[in-house]
DNA sequence: CTGTAATTTCAGTAATTACTGAAACTTATG
DNA sequence: CATAAGTTTCAGTAATTACTGAAATTACAG
């Protein structure tokens, strides 16, 4: 299989393969994108197709689909008539893209199909609980949408310290309702 | 296809059902549990397999699948011998159980294995590099691991509050800074 | 216990999704 | 503008995943 990956680099881009694979991403598209994100110049077509056993055709879709998620750069570099990619070297950018990307792609149009469908008269009991339930569901995947967008726009030093501020989270809803007040 | 099963509850099921298979989620166990969601009743195998249309056996893995992830009630009804299933009808704890067993289920594997490379010495320049990447990767998602953790711990009144801060978010991490100083 | 209703298992098959090689296309260069 | 290097497309095929029906198992009422 491999051409040149040491086993350290191969577990790594398997095992993420593995993960993909199990969050509705392409087994080896996830392949292709940890080879990207663990190695430290761009890489072409070419190289991704040796190192990781594909067919040239499957690592060109692959890049296509990876580049309609904007997670790859694509980048000439001079003297070479290659393309070569890359992937941000900061993770916390890269989960912010997966995460807008989602977004676009499979909760904004789930709002949009409950928003829809409440508008609709209920025609019985049943349909009256149903209407409920989708109710609840739109409220939260509004209410944690909103909150992924907010958490956007910190820069990632904003972004640590939220996460770290960690156990004292019920500490600080109590100090904002002292503010509040 | 449907049984009786009104296009509106329909269209919600199969909408579920999508997202299910894009998110890694067997498309028919994604029908079923929008099913269960939206049924104010408890239901039957039965119930479910006429409903959509499915094969009893397929119905029976499902639902064994939907309990592996703790996301369904089984309980018997006194009188009846069959086995009935609910969902909980509190959409947040749906959300705390997907989030809690998806942790389980390929977070906590993915940060051992990286914890298990960051292990070994780096061979070379290109290993030392992408152990650099992994060590980011392990910082953060344990971050965010954790954050979830801690939200886990909310009840649904403080996770309205602290989701419905929304815009304020930096304001409160200034507020959070003035206190610690 | 016995009989029957309900559930599960599993081998076989269907459906879907992923991958490849060959050909078409694009782009840059002499 | 001809050629060659590079990329994409796509029809065909392979691999995987999902689903079914028949048979086995379990659970329980009488």
């Amino acid at each position: 299989m491999a051409e040149h990956l040491t086993p350290m680099i191969q577990s790594c881009v398997l095992h993420f393969g593995e993960m993909g694979s199990r969050w509705g991403i392409n087994r080896t598209v996830g392949q292709m994108y940890a080879l990207l994100v663990l190695s430290e110049e761009p890489l072409c077509a070419d190289d991704i197709a040796a190192a990781l056993g594909f067919s040239r055709s499957n690592v060109s879709m692959g890049l296509k689909e990876l580049q309609s998620w904007e997670l790859v750069r694509l980048q000439h570099i001079p003297g070479e008539r290659k393309e070569f990619y890359s992937a941000p070297d900061d993770v916390w950018e890269i989960a912010k893209t997966l995460i807008e990307q989602r977004r676009k792609r499979e909760i904004d149009p789930t709002l949009s199909t409950l928003r829809g469908l409440l508008l609709e008269q209920p025609a019985n009991r049943e349909e009256e609980y149903a209407q409920d339930r989708m109710r609840d569901m739109h409220e939260m995947i509004e209410m944690l949408t909103q909150w992924t967008v907010e958490i956007q726009r910190l820069d990632q030093n904003n972004l640590r310290n939220l996460l770290k501020l960690g156990g004292s989270l019920s500490k600080v809803l109590d100090m904002k309702d002292r503010f509040m007040k």
